[in-house]
DNA sequence: TCTATATGTAAAGTTTGTTTTACTTTTGAT
DNA sequence: ATCAAAAGTAAAACAAACTTTACATATAGA
Protein backbone atom coordinates (compact mmCIF):
# COMPACT_ATOMS: atom_id res chain seq x y z
CA UNK A 1 0.00 0.00 0.00
CA UNK A 2 1.30 3.31 -0.76
CA UNK A 3 -0.08 6.63 0.39
CA UNK A 4 -0.02 10.79 -0.31
CA UNK A 5 0.26 12.03 3.32
CA UNK A 6 3.09 14.23 2.76
CA UNK A 7 1.41 15.71 -0.84
CA UNK A 8 -1.68 16.33 1.83
CA UNK A 9 0.48 17.71 4.68
CA UNK A 10 2.36 20.12 1.71
CA UNK A 11 -1.26 21.09 0.40
CA UNK A 12 -2.67 22.04 4.22
CA UNK A 13 0.99 23.58 5.30
CA UNK A 14 1.00 20.90 8.41
CA UNK A 15 4.37 19.80 9.70
CA UNK A 16 4.72 15.92 11.08
CA UNK A 17 4.59 17.10 13.95
CA UNK A 18 1.19 19.06 13.19
CA UNK A 19 -0.76 16.45 11.68
CA UNK A 20 0.91 13.52 14.71
CA UNK A 21 -0.88 15.90 17.44
CA UNK A 22 -4.37 16.57 15.55
CA UNK A 23 -4.83 12.95 15.08
CA UNK A 24 -3.78 11.36 18.23
CA UNK A 25 -0.28 9.42 17.34
CA UNK A 26 3.29 10.32 17.60
CA UNK A 27 5.25 12.21 14.99
CA UNK A 28 7.60 9.07 14.32
CA UNK A 29 4.32 7.15 13.62
CA UNK A 30 3.77 9.76 10.81
CA UNK A 31 7.18 9.81 9.54
CA UNK A 32 6.90 6.13 9.35
CA UNK A 33 3.69 5.88 7.44
CA UNK A 34 5.26 8.08 4.82
CA UNK A 35 7.82 6.00 4.47
CA UNK A 36 6.14 2.93 4.56
CA UNK A 37 7.43 2.01 6.94
CA UNK A 38 3.89 0.05 8.02
CA UNK A 39 0.53 -0.18 7.19
CA UNK A 40 -2.00 2.12 9.64
CA UNK A 41 -4.76 1.13 11.60
CA UNK A 42 -8.00 2.21 9.35
CA UNK A 43 -9.13 4.29 12.46
CA UNK A 44 -5.86 6.09 11.64
CA UNK A 45 -6.43 6.25 7.74
CA UNK A 46 -9.76 7.18 8.66
CA UNK A 47 -8.99 10.15 10.68
CA UNK A 48 -6.41 11.35 8.38
CA UNK A 49 -8.99 11.55 5.64
CA UNK A 50 -11.50 13.03 7.60
CA UNK A 51 -9.07 15.80 8.24
CA UNK A 52 -8.24 16.23 4.91
CA UNK A 53 -11.56 15.97 3.91
CA UNK A 54 -11.53 13.47 0.97
CA UNK A 55 -12.24 10.23 0.71
CA UNK A 56 -9.66 8.11 2.28
CA UNK A 57 -9.15 6.14 -1.07
CA UNK A 58 -7.43 9.27 -2.84
CA UNK A 59 -4.75 9.09 -0.13
CA UNK A 60 -4.33 5.50 0.47
CA UNK A 61 -3.59 2.67 -2.51
CA UNK A 62 -3.80 -0.72 -3.18
CA UNK A 63 -0.82 -2.41 -4.82
CA UNK A 64 -0.75 -5.20 -6.45
CA UNK A 65 1.88 -6.81 -3.61
CA UNK A 66 -1.52 -6.15 -1.29
CA UNK B 1 -14.68 2.51 14.99
CA UNK B 2 -17.49 0.25 13.52
CA UNK B 3 -19.25 -1.43 10.49
CA UNK B 4 -21.31 -3.02 8.12
CA UNK B 5 -19.46 -5.88 7.00
CA UNK B 6 -22.54 -8.37 8.13
CA UNK B 7 -24.88 -6.14 5.69
CA UNK B 8 -22.98 -5.73 2.98
CA UNK B 9 -22.03 -9.63 3.23
CA UNK B 10 -25.97 -10.52 2.91
CA UNK B 11 -26.19 -8.27 -0.15
CA UNK B 12 -23.71 -10.13 -2.08
CA UNK B 13 -24.81 -13.22 -0.48
CA UNK B 14 -21.18 -14.33 0.72
CA UNK B 15 -20.61 -16.04 4.22
CA UNK B 16 -17.57 -15.19 6.24
CA UNK B 17 -15.68 -17.79 4.92
CA UNK B 18 -16.24 -16.86 1.29
CA UNK B 19 -15.68 -12.93 2.33
CA UNK B 20 -12.47 -14.73 4.40
CA UNK B 21 -11.12 -16.53 0.91
CA UNK B 22 -11.53 -13.55 -0.94
CA UNK B 23 -9.59 -10.90 0.74
CA UNK B 24 -6.63 -13.87 2.02
CA UNK B 25 -7.34 -13.68 5.86
CA UNK B 26 -8.98 -16.63 8.37
CA UNK B 27 -12.71 -16.40 8.93
CA UNK B 28 -12.31 -16.13 12.09
CA UNK B 29 -10.63 -12.50 11.50
CA UNK B 30 -13.83 -11.73 9.64
CA UNK B 31 -15.84 -12.57 12.52
CA UNK B 32 -13.92 -11.04 14.75
CA UNK B 33 -14.21 -7.77 12.72
CA UNK B 34 -17.61 -8.08 12.52
CA UNK B 35 -17.78 -8.34 16.32
CA UNK B 36 -15.92 -5.22 16.40
CA UNK B 37 -13.30 -7.36 18.26
CA UNK B 38 -10.69 -5.33 16.68
CA UNK B 39 -9.64 -2.65 13.77
CA UNK B 40 -8.46 -3.99 11.03
CA UNK B 41 -5.42 -2.61 9.11
CA UNK B 42 -6.10 -0.37 6.29
CA UNK B 43 -4.97 -3.04 3.40
CA UNK B 44 -7.58 -5.03 4.54
CA UNK B 45 -10.56 -2.63 4.77
CA UNK B 46 -9.01 -0.94 1.53
CA UNK B 47 -10.01 -4.72 -0.10
CA UNK B 48 -12.85 -4.94 1.26
CA UNK B 49 -14.45 -1.52 -0.07
CA UNK B 50 -12.82 -2.71 -3.30
CA UNK B 51 -14.83 -6.00 -3.14
CA UNK B 52 -17.72 -4.67 -2.76
CA UNK B 53 -17.32 -2.15 -5.03
CA UNK B 54 -18.44 0.69 -2.60
CA UNK B 55 -16.24 4.04 -1.02
CA UNK B 56 -14.63 2.38 2.48
CA UNK B 57 -16.56 5.32 4.08
CA UNK B 58 -19.38 3.33 3.61
CA UNK B 59 -18.73 0.48 5.58
CA UNK B 60 -16.77 1.57 8.07
CA UNK B 61 -17.37 4.43 10.59
CA UNK B 62 -15.57 6.45 13.26
CA UNK B 63 -17.20 6.77 16.46
CA UNK B 64 -16.70 9.72 19.16
CA UNK B 65 -14.33 7.74 20.97
CA UNK B 66 -11.92 6.93 18.25
C1' DT C 1 -34.85 -35.59 14.12
C1' DC C 2 -30.61 -35.83 11.80
C1' DT C 3 -27.19 -33.65 9.32
C1' DA C 4 -24.61 -30.09 7.01
C1' DT C 5 -23.43 -25.41 6.90
C1' DA C 6 -22.76 -21.03 9.07
C1' DT C 7 -21.60 -18.51 12.99
C1' DG C 8 -19.68 -17.56 17.65
C1' DT C 9 -15.94 -17.97 20.77
C1' DA C 10 -11.47 -18.85 23.13
C1' DA C 11 -6.53 -19.69 24.04
C1' DA C 12 -1.85 -19.67 22.47
C1' DG C 13 1.33 -18.03 19.49
C1' DT C 14 3.42 -15.01 15.80
C1' DT C 15 3.68 -10.83 13.47
C1' DT C 16 3.11 -6.06 13.02
C1' DG C 17 1.68 -1.44 14.59
C1' DT C 18 2.76 2.29 17.78
C1' DT C 19 5.28 4.75 21.52
C1' DT C 20 9.23 6.57 23.70
C1' DT C 21 13.73 8.28 23.76
C1' DA C 22 17.33 9.92 21.50
C1' DC C 23 20.37 11.11 17.97
C1' DT C 24 21.50 12.61 12.98
C1' DT C 25 20.55 15.02 8.76
C1' DT C 26 18.18 18.29 5.95
C1' DT C 27 16.20 22.63 4.93
C1' DG C 28 15.28 27.41 5.05
C1' DA C 29 15.74 31.85 6.98
C1' DT C 30 18.67 35.35 8.89
C1' DA D 1 27.82 30.51 8.02
C1' DT D 2 24.81 29.94 11.66
C1' DC D 3 20.71 28.63 13.87
C1' DA D 4 16.16 26.66 14.50
C1' DA D 5 12.72 23.85 12.81
C1' DA D 6 11.59 19.83 10.24
C1' DA D 7 12.45 15.40 8.77
C1' DG D 8 14.84 10.90 8.93
C1' DT D 9 16.23 7.00 11.57
C1' DA D 10 16.93 3.36 15.10
C1' DA D 11 16.39 0.39 19.17
C1' DA D 12 13.64 -1.25 22.95
C1' DA D 13 9.38 -2.03 24.78
C1' DC D 14 4.54 -2.60 24.63
C1' DA D 15 -0.08 -3.12 22.41
C1' DA D 16 -2.81 -4.84 18.98
C1' DA D 17 -3.72 -7.46 14.67
C1' DC D 18 -4.01 -11.86 12.77
C1' DT D 19 -3.46 -17.14 12.52
C1' DT D 20 -4.26 -21.70 13.95
C1' DT D 21 -6.69 -25.14 16.25
C1' DA D 22 -10.49 -26.51 18.34
C1' DC D 23 -14.97 -26.71 20.08
C1' DA D 24 -19.87 -24.92 20.87
C1' DT D 25 -24.10 -23.08 19.15
C1' DA D 26 -27.48 -21.93 15.74
C1' DT D 27 -30.08 -22.54 11.56
C1' DA D 28 -32.26 -24.65 7.82
C1' DG D 29 -33.34 -28.43 4.90
C1' DA D 30 -34.10 -33.50 4.05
Amino acid sequence: MKNNIKVQRAIHDMTQADLAEKIGVSRQTINAMEKNKYVPSTVLSLKIAKLFKIPLEDIFFLEDED
